[in-house]
DNA sequence: GTTAGTTTGCGTCAGATTAACGCAAACGAA
DNA sequence: TTCGTTTGCGTTAATCTGACGCAAACTAAC
């Protein structure tokens, strides 16, 4: 028997909707692309599986190419198939989705390809591709998921106060949520816990950092907010 | 440039994880396998993917050769891309989950191939690849789905009673839930509707049937049930 | 038909949860 | 020191939940 790669089959790509949040802005990672088919126009970042690549390879290969860095949060989304989605032949990409947080993002801006850029996800340009179909599903299965799993906090850095929390959530999913309840259901959850210190630049502490707390399973992580 | 398939690309399968729902029982279709690798083992049915094909494709192809119909309720899981999970090569597998509602599961008893068998979700044997980790996901997804999202009734005939549906969840969820709160709830979720009709077969039309109200968009649909 | 046991539909109620909002202490800028 | 803002905590009414009672509708046995 042949092996497999000797029969025709599909290319394999992977795509990646890299969300990163900073002041109060959730930004996508964009590639402007130089060859054709859509030259110049901006696409998510992606590659083609190598034969001995895992996906989660093929996702660190991208993020170590387009923003110097890897190991960041990362999930797979859905795999899309249509036939006609890339002019150049029969491609399948499977499309993950990336989290990063204020402090990679910064460090991100010194080694960060020159073909990339962030992009408020507001201002999002017409995308190449089906991709505009996969951030928005990406951006989808994000709101949907920090509401019953502690996935919000790979935003932030690793010590945040209540506030930036609360923004984070209210930039996220669009909509205003109360500050008060927000606190009391996030703490009754018991998925942050106050450290104690004092933030450098804070002249006090009354400001209270928090930081997640990875010790507790994620598995009832709940907030009970309903979208719609 | 050569076409895409003319590299060195992995194999494309598609896995199906197609769940069947009768008398108080969730079974799983399995494939006794008669080829090496592991022949005679068991594993769920797939196929791989061919150069026209869609995902969706492939589906009603394999769902057409084992069960003898398609156009069952259809959803993408995931996509499994362990190196060593196919002795023969590299293998990708995008898995799929059918729902089987009674009526289609009773006439496909004459058309099945020869085979596949219907086995007791509590009874699975070893499955030979990683389709374990594919059944134990599709399990998993179509717990927890059945909490947000009508897609229950999928394994339902049109129309049923509430005991039917009670029942179905009970067994599915593999726990124990009120009666008389879980018709409250669902009632008030307004996605299933009373049809005023009578069974054939029941003398009396005291054990009401309803059916599943396709008007209703699917988005806020919630049982509020805790899992765990 | 009558009777006895089961199923089905509906209601009650205490406790938990939620949304909306008040308030004062802590804070920072003038 | 003063004043407007931020932050932490509390209150309350309305709603939701889980646990369970009850009788009408039904079935099966006699």
């Amino acid at each position: 028997m042949k092996p497999f790669h000797a029969y025709k089959n599909p290319a394999l790509a992977v795509d990646l909707a890299v969300f990163g949040y900073s002041d109060n802005e959730l930004s996508v990672l964009l590639l402007n692309r130089r060859d054709e088919p859509f030259a110049g126009g901006w696409t998510l970042p992606g590659a083609f599986l190598q034969m001995e690549e895992t996906f989660s390879d093929t996702c660190s290969r991208i993020l170590q190419t387009k923003l110097g860095m890897d190991k960041l949060y990362l999930e797979q989304l859905y795999t899309f198939d249509d036939p006609g989605r890339d002019p150049r032949g029969r491609a399948i990409s499977v499309a993950y989705y990336a989290l990063v947080n204020p402090a990679t993002l910064q460090v991100s801006a010194g080694t960060m390809a020159h073909d990339v850029k962030w992009m408020n996800h507001k201002k999002m340009p017409p995308l190449a591709f089906d991709h505009r179909e996969i951030y928005k599903m990406a951006l989808q299965r994000l709101r949907s998921k920090m509401l019953y799993f502690p996935v919000g906090f790979e935003l932030l850095d690793d010590e945040f106060t209540m506030t930036e929390l609360h923004e984070l959530y209210e930039c996220v999913l669009d909509m205003s949520l109360d500050r008060r309840n927000f606190r009391r259901k996030i703490l009754a959850s018991e998925y942050i816990l106050p450290t104690g210190a004092k933030r450098e630049g804070l002249q006090n502490r009354h400001p209270e950092l928090y930081s997640f707390n990875k010790k507790l399973k994620p598995s009832n992580f709940q907030l009970n907010i309903n979208l719609s």
